[in-house]
RNA sequence: GCCGCGAUGGUGGAAUCGGUAGACACGAAGGACUUAAAAUCCUUUGGCCCGAAACGGCUGUGUGGGUUCAAGUCCCACUCGCGGUACCA
């Protein structure tokens, strides 16, 4: 019977669906299991082959783990707010909630052809007001809490409340935008607004001025994560700095915890690195500076509080508050030129442009450990936002001191022995001191050590700790994403009351980014906060005493993706972001699936998110995914033909790829990209080719023989004659030709073969090209299977089918567990061609196959194991053998009685001998020391040594 | 620059603990079936060499060294590629 998989799978996918066979409870006896997988941006494009990749292997994992006696988890949604899908309404001049609702639909219509096992009814999306109401729950719960590095968790703001008005900023440890110091009495005496404004100092949600990346092509301000190299990671647009009024989120608080709980999680060593990096601890000290004729200290960091004695100069960032404190009138026109240069530098031009530049500040201060005065300068390689924004230069031994010293003619003073500074710095921490008072003849090592102790017990400084780490920006000048429920009386923000939660997104007349950074939702008309009436009322009303207006920025894309997961749990509760029994029950993600993109974005994020959640007692776990794994990207394969542009060119002429390097066509063909559809296995359709576009029309052909059609006019396109395109591996864009639209996949060849020539494909991890080449032997292995299942009988099976099917069993189970899915696709493949080979037609052998095939092609399995039952007469009709045990592997059938040692001399291969399996190794050695191959090869001489590596190998040394 | 990862046939890749490298698949070549094509099936397929034959020899996992009876796998040095990050003091 032929395979008809169309049938077969549209079959069980209704059946599924019509027994809601994938709906899981949050009661159960049995082990929990969380299977995740990073929500998709609905974009206008729709899935293309890349995106599933991921989604299968959770989806293999999920029904592995359910076919092990697991209630899993496996739900999916959509993060459907944030600037793509927003970006892809303004470009079609849509309403982003109608575009958002089609995408959904056909992301959801895509997703559900290739036969997941999402349980739908727990679906999430972040644009639902009953979602994204805990969305801003979540902002207020962090609005009203301050983190206290004592308990190393957050607290009620009430709590540093209570503190200042018992003892003002004494005794506090917290996390702070700045060092604040009052006595009670002091804030006892300030106004409300005051207070409210000294409170923002430490509120975990917070707004201040704060410089930020300013994107005018995209209209927002955008997180750090959001930028890479002075461009907009989304779309590529210049970013600019920018100091603006903006939300923020106190992440920096956590950056300690979100640090060493890395430790605890079972993710991969380069992402963990990623975020370490991302997080960029480093412990040094900060140093007082005396300045020169004057009462006033600059307070730097340093790593190197060794190289005290080698510094010659120091420097401030230009936006440091030193600076106004530190120029002299004499200087003051060449700084204020310098600092005016400064601002007007976009930061895309500071990247590209590394050239040294600063001025003199006109003062000095006192080095603290050799009292020498010190010239200080102003330059921009010092950063404001990083440490104090002051620094110590040391030239000898940092090379960006060294290029400012050279460039300024300021002395050099290596500290090293054996350095040689003459013509660059020696950065390395290894060497002995020299040049440095008591510190000389110590390894830098202990310098360091002994120096921070010198400072601590001199008091010119203190041991700190500094982090990379910033605060997340948390405002965006943005239409299509989560209102911040506040509201602003006298200027200072207020947040709406819980119980008017959520605070729905209005209608705006024009929901397009304006330049200004005016945010569209100035344009609503009804965006007001009646204080009496708890509603959202129209502007007009506003006076300033009952009636105030509504924040007009949103939140960001990461908002809705940090908690998401929790919801799924409990996805319709109104009154809890996630009800007590249902995080009791389910916990944490026990396995997350997504790219790597998301290392320094979501996923440091939604950490802190849920670190933020458990300190208030909603997470029960100290982190959201226990463990994780990176899908490699899949990358396009483009083809190209080769147009002929010598100096005689019709415009007509391709050339075979084959051919391009020949002297006659070298450099005179021009590459042109050919939709993929029209080539198989790198043979371009020339018919295809030639309706494809009107330009191609009367194309003409140098075929891979070097013939043309001329040379055969009768035949057209010969089936001889074949014209070889080119390849190269580019992004998937419709530009290229080169988008592989799963859709078609599964109408072609069918879900399971789409599932499993996905994963072979390669390591899940591996980023690779899409080529559709090889699925045709895919498909033809589960024809082939099909084909055993043609007449099922009831025999005994053999001992070799056994034997085969065991071994399957048995490494199946093991790839699965080590989410080694493309080498379990070969060994389907191997049992299968074992079994042909046996004629086994056995359906005691194909019901097991059928059950561990079963989470990769579920379709198949599910109609190879009905069909298994029906033949044994067992009534199974309303089963499914997604819910059938995994089978152990019987040892018995896998053991073979005999085993073939290859016999190596000097490691190599000589002959093989057979022997019994279960001989013990010194048994083996005597019987190969015994055997007349041996002593042929021995010539009556004794070995030095014999190895014998059981059921492998033995090597004798001679 | 720094950090991380990687390099295996014409191609994607396999080799799980240091133990017969190249599984499986694609592609290619040849053959069977067929009027023909498609489909299907069979054979060969890292390179070189010897030969009538082989369960024959040599060589071979980016390069150069090393450890070991034995190295794709471990160590050292290097080359190239990919990813992250970048005046972070």
């Amino acid at each position: 019977m032929e395979y008809n998989f169309q049938d077969i799978e549209r079959r069980w996918q209704q059946r599924w669906h019509e027994t809601s066979l994938y709906s899981v409870s949050n009661r159960s006896n049995k082990p929990k299991y969380y299977v995740l997988d990073m929500f998709p941006y609905p974009s206008g494009a729709g899935l293309h082959v890349g995106h599933p990749l991921g989604y299968i292997a959770s989806d293999i994992y999920s029904r592995y783990k359910r076919q092990q006696g697991f209630n899993v988890l496996h739900p999916m949604g959509f993060d459907a707010y944030g600037l793509p899908a927003e970006q892809y309404a303004i470009q079609t001049g849509q309403h982003p909630e109608k575009t958002t609702e089609v995408n959904i639909a056909r992301y959801k219509e895509q997703l559900s052809k290739i036969g997941f096992s999402y349980d739908w009814s727990r679906e999430v999306r972040t644009c639902d007001p009953r979602f994204y109401k805990w969305t801003q729950w979540a902002f207020v719960q962090m609005f009203n809490s301050y983190y206290c590095n004592t308990s190393g968790k957050a607290q009620p703001i009430s709590r540093l409340v209570e503190h200042f008005a018992q003892h003002g900023t004494a005794d506090l440890d917290v996390a702070q935008t700045e060092e604040l110091s009052f006595t009670a009495d002091e804030w006892r005496e300030m106004s409300e607004c005051e207070q409210q404004q000294v409170l923002m100092n430490y509120r975990l949600a917070y707004i201040a001025d704060t410089k930020v990346n300013w994107c005018p092509a995209l209209g927002t301000v955008l997180a750090n994560d959001e930028v890479s190299e002075g461009l907009s990671v989304r779309g590529g647009y210049p970013v600019e700095q920018r100091v603006m009024r903006q939300w923020s989120l106190r992440v920096s608080a956590y950056a300690e915890r979100l640090l060493r709980g890395l430790d605890s999680i079972d993710w991969t060593d380069s992402l963990k690195e990623t975020q370490r990096n991302w997080i960029g601890r480093s412990e040094g000290a900060e140093m007082l500076f005396p300045l020169s004729g004057s009462d006033e200290q600059l307070r730097i960091f340093t790593t190197r509080a060794d190289t005290i004695y080698g510094v010659t100069f120091m420097v401030l960032a230009p936006e440091s508050e030193y600076v106004s404190r530190v120029v002299t009138d004499a200087q003051r026109a060449d700084v204020d030129e310098y600092l005016a240069w400064v601002r007007h530098r976009t930061e895309r031009e500071r990247i590209a442009d590394r050239r040294v530049t600063g001025v003199f500040s006109g003062s000095y201060a006192i080095n603290p450990v050799t009292e020498q005065e010190i010239p200080i300068y102003i330059s921009d390689y010092v950063l404001a936002g990083y440490g104090t924004g002051a620094i110590m230069a040391v030239p000898a031994h940092d090379s960006r001191d060294y290029a400012f010293a050279r460039h300024f003619d300021l002395p050099i003073i290596p500290l090293i022995e054996g350095a040689d500074v003459s013509e660059q710095s020696f950065d390395a921490k290894e060497g002995i001191m020299i040049n440095s008072g008591f510190l000389n003849g110590m390894e830098v090592k202990d310098a360091i050590a002994a120096m921070k102790r010198y400072i601590e017990q001199q008091g010119i400084g203190k041991v700190k700790v500094n982090y990379r780490l910033r605060d997340a920006i948390f405002s965006r000048q943005r239409y299509w994403g989560e209102p911040s429920p506040v509201y602003y009386k006298d200027g200072m923000p207020y947040m709406l009351p819980e119980r008017c939660l959520p605070l729905l997104l209005p209608e705006v007349s024009d929901f397009r980014p304006t330049p200004t950074g005016e945010p569209p939702l100035g344009n609503a008309e009804k965006w007001a906060w009646d204080e009496q009436h708890e509603k959202v009322v129209s502007k007009s009303l506003i006076d300033g005493k009952h009636v105030f207006p509504l924040e007009l920025c949103t939140m960001p894309g990461f908002a809705g993706s940090s908690a998401y997961y929790l919801r799924y749990m409990d996805n319709t509760n109104d009154d809890a972001l996630v009800g007590k029994e249902a995080v009791g029950y389910w916990h944490n993600v026990d396995l997350y699936l997504g790219g790597s993109e998301h290392a320094t974005g979501h996923l440091i994020y939604s950490r802190y998110w849920n670190k933020f959640l458990y300190d208030i007692g909603v997470a029960i776990e100290q982190e959201p995914f226990a463990k994780l794994i990176n899908q490699g990207m899949i990358q396009g394969r483009s083809s190209f033909v080769y147009r002929y542009i010598g100096d005689d060119a019709t415009g007509n002429l391709y050339i075979s790829y084959n051919l391009i390097d020949r002297p006659e066509y070298k450099d005179k063909v021009q590459p042109i990209h050919v939709d993929i559809n029209l080539v198989h296995n790198d043979v371009l359709d020339v018919d295809a080719f030639r309706h494809w576009m009107p330009e191609f029309a009367k194309a003409e052909f140098v075929y891979s023989d070097g013939s043309t059609d001329i040379d055969n006019p009768y035949l057209g396109a010969a089936t001889e004659k074949q014209y070889l395109c080119g390849s190269a591996v580019e992004k998937m864009s419709k530009t290229y030709f080169n988008v592989v639209n799963p859709d078609d996949m599964v109408e072609r060849y069918g879900a399971d073969t789409l599932r499993l020539y996905e994963m072979f494909l390669g390591p899940l991890e591996l980023s690779k090209p899409w080529d559709t080449n090889g699925i045709d032997g895919v498909h033809r292995f589960l024809r082939r299977l099909w084909n055993l299942c043609d007449e099922l009988t009831n025999d005994e099976p053999t001992i070799e089918e056994l034997r085969s099917v065991h071994r399957l069993i048995k490494k199946v189970s093991y790839d699965i567990e080590h989410f080694s899915f493309n080498t379990s696709v070969p060994a389907f493949m191997i049992c299968q061609n074992e079994l042909q080979q046996l004629r086994c037609s056995k359906s005691a052998v194909l019901e097991l196959f059928a059950t561990v095939l079963a989470p990769f092609a579920p379709h198949l399995a599910e109609e190879i194991w009905h069909r298994c039952k029906q033949v044994q007469g067992v009534e199974a009709s309303d089963k499914s053998v997604c819910d059938v045990a995994w089978p152990a592997y019987d040892e018995r059938y896998l053991n073979v009685d005999t085993v073939k040692y290859p016999v190596q001399f000097n490691g190599k291969v000589r002959f093989t001998l057979e022997v019994a399996k279960d001989m013990p190794r010194e048994e083996v050695e005597q019987m190969v020391l015994a055997d007349e191959q041996t002593a042929r090869y021995l010539g009556g001489a004794t070995p030095k040594k014999v190895i014998v590596v059981p059921g492998r190998i033995v090597n004798i040394v001679m």
